[in-house]
DNA sequence: ATGAAAGCGCTAACAA
DNA sequence: TTGTTAGCGCTTTCAT
């Protein structure tokens, strides 16, 4: 491999013109950049990022943490932040967490590192300090997650209210008796708190039943509600519930494969909302009412400030591209 | 932040013996090794991977090329390929192609530039000889693609006989008009060759005819079904095809949402076969007739043989992993 | 078992 | 406008 040492002494020139022209420095006569600009092509050069990078202390790659990015909301986001990220010529590093603290303190090491030059969080599991304190190293944006009292940079939707409303919609068609899946364990803190809150709001304003039965947590995979709709119908049935609230489609269509392959009918012996909009949700043997989430506008809303706060510029993000939609089908 | 001559200076110690302990020399006093474990703690200190890469030539990730994240297929490849690089403590740098050979000539030059130290292409878009010489800078895998005449090292699937098995299911269920698509352009080169070559084997056994109106390229999303579905039902009714081979779940799922729409019956109006057996396509209005890739195993493989070639190892591909198989449900 | 010193490929003062 | 030089943080001979 080619060095900008030898490209000099290829051109006659000290590795510092050569270094001038590789950052596009002014000053700099037109013949010496045509030498330089022979030198490289004849040497096959390409300057070493990693020296680069040792040396100036600036990188282009940004770290993205994903639960698992199969589940196709995380991947419509990495999709998009890819996208977004490659327009400014950055790259992205990938890591999933399958809800494990170590992978996340893996990522955040590789900022400590300067391996990645910011963090985009799309999942996070570990304790808020310890997160917070990170930024240290490298600015953070969670997307599509909060910390309590935290001081990280959010790009989030209103969670709570597109479920309250969808709450409310199952409340006005009939449905009183409502399940609900969360991905999180239902403390006060973590996953889908937000969501929860909505759940609740809706339940008291409404003066709906709360069963611990009909509670579901850490509920992910279509396997997952499979085993929900196990447990549902397992209950006698004058305790089922008559409606559930998942936390993704996914959930969703577990448990809607469980109950047709049980012979129940969806939305007669159990009403589903699903969450994601996913594709082909709208092609299932029964339709799934679910909440659209702006899954681009998230990812490229979050990756120009996360961009911004690298190149310590501002951004603003637009929350009016943050609109989640109750998407009405045959399901609910 | 701390550096390694912070370390050593706190320890009274010179800094090649602190190289030493990070890199678990032998011949090292045990009271050494606790003076400088203390200074490391007291300090904060974490190695600069960079300034290790720059000097030892040694990375800790593989880049990995995939046309669309977003693409199940992919997202279920790239999953398995993080799990397993993971495990030997390799992180994964991801690009999308979208089908354009800039973004591979990126990753390219990154693992010419020692970014990352190896690369598993799940996409291939440029010149093979273009590609192949990039193996002087690291080890490529070919991963469910391949070049024609390459001596790069593939992780592949029998997509030749599959298509011929499903197609010729079609044929013995008396469908003798077969549509199909391809995410190529359908040159002897290039995307999805040994599909169609599959496809055509088995139209000149059963002596299927073959119309050019039936023929659809680069083809890839649900959208594009849609359209395909389109062109389809733009032809008088007599010079229709009986049933569609797609390259995709998206695409067939696609096609059956623009049948639907219109009224028409699966399989009827038009059987259709997808490919990839994406989860919810057993849950569709109508079950897809697919054929289910072993996408796990092809990471996994793929990755293993990968971190061989970085680590000037061996290893043997399980080709009994990499079997392909047709899954029979009601569209076609 | 430990240290001194050279240098990986590059950037950025400082001079000229 | 160009060159000289001193590192960035680490590994690795070569001594001792």
């Amino acid at each position: 491999m080619a060095t900008i040492k030898d490209v000099a002494s290829k051109a006659n020139l000290s590795v510092s013109t050569v270094s001038r022209y590789l950052n596009h420095h002014p000053y700099i006569s037109d013949d010496k950049k045509q030498r330089i600009k022979a030198a490289m092509k004849e040497l096959d050069y390409t300057p070493s990022s990693i020296a680069t990078q040792l040396r100036s202390k600036k990188g282009n790659t940004i770290g993205i943490l994903v639960s698992r990015i199969t589940n196709p909301f995380f991947s419509y986001l990495v999709d998009a932040i890819e996208k977004e990220a490659k327009k400014s010529h950055y790259n992205v590093l990938i890591m999933q967490t399958y809800d494990d603290k170590k992978s996340e303190m893996n990522m955040l090491e590789l900022l400590k590192q300067q391996v990645v030059s910011g963090l985009i969080m799309c999942s996070v599991e570990g304790d808020p300090a310890t997160i917070q304190s990170y930024q240290e190293f490298g600015p953070i944006v969670l997307c599509n997650e909060t910390m309590r009292g935290s001081l990280v940079p959010t790009v989030v939707t209103d969670q709570k209210s597109a479920v309250y409303d969808a709450m409310i919609y199952l409340a006005d068609k009939g449905y009183q008796q409502i399940a609900y899946c969360t991905g999180g364990t239902l403390t006060n803190e973590g996953h889908g708190r937000s969501r929860t809150e909505g759940f609740e709001q809706a339940l008291l304003e409404k003066q709906l039943p709360f069963k611990k039965d009909w509670i579901f947590r850490q509920v992910h995979t279509s396997q997952d509600g499979n085993d929900v709709a196990d447990k549902i119908f397992s209950l006698p049935k004058e305790k089922r519930p008559e409606a559930i609230f998942t936390n993704s489609d996914e959930v969703a269509i577990g448990v809607m494969e469980n109950m047709l392959q049980r012979g129940y009918k969806v939305p007669q012996d159990l009403a589903i909302i699903g969450f994601d909009n996913q594709p082909a949700t709208s092609m299932l043997t029964v339709p799934l009412t679910t909440i659209a989430q702006p899954v681009a506008a998230l990812g490229t809303e979050a990756t120009n400030l996360l961009l911004a706060k690298i190149e310590d510029s501002s951004y603003e993000v637009d929350q009016s591209k943050l609109k989640l939609s109750l998407i009405k089908r045959k399901s609910a």
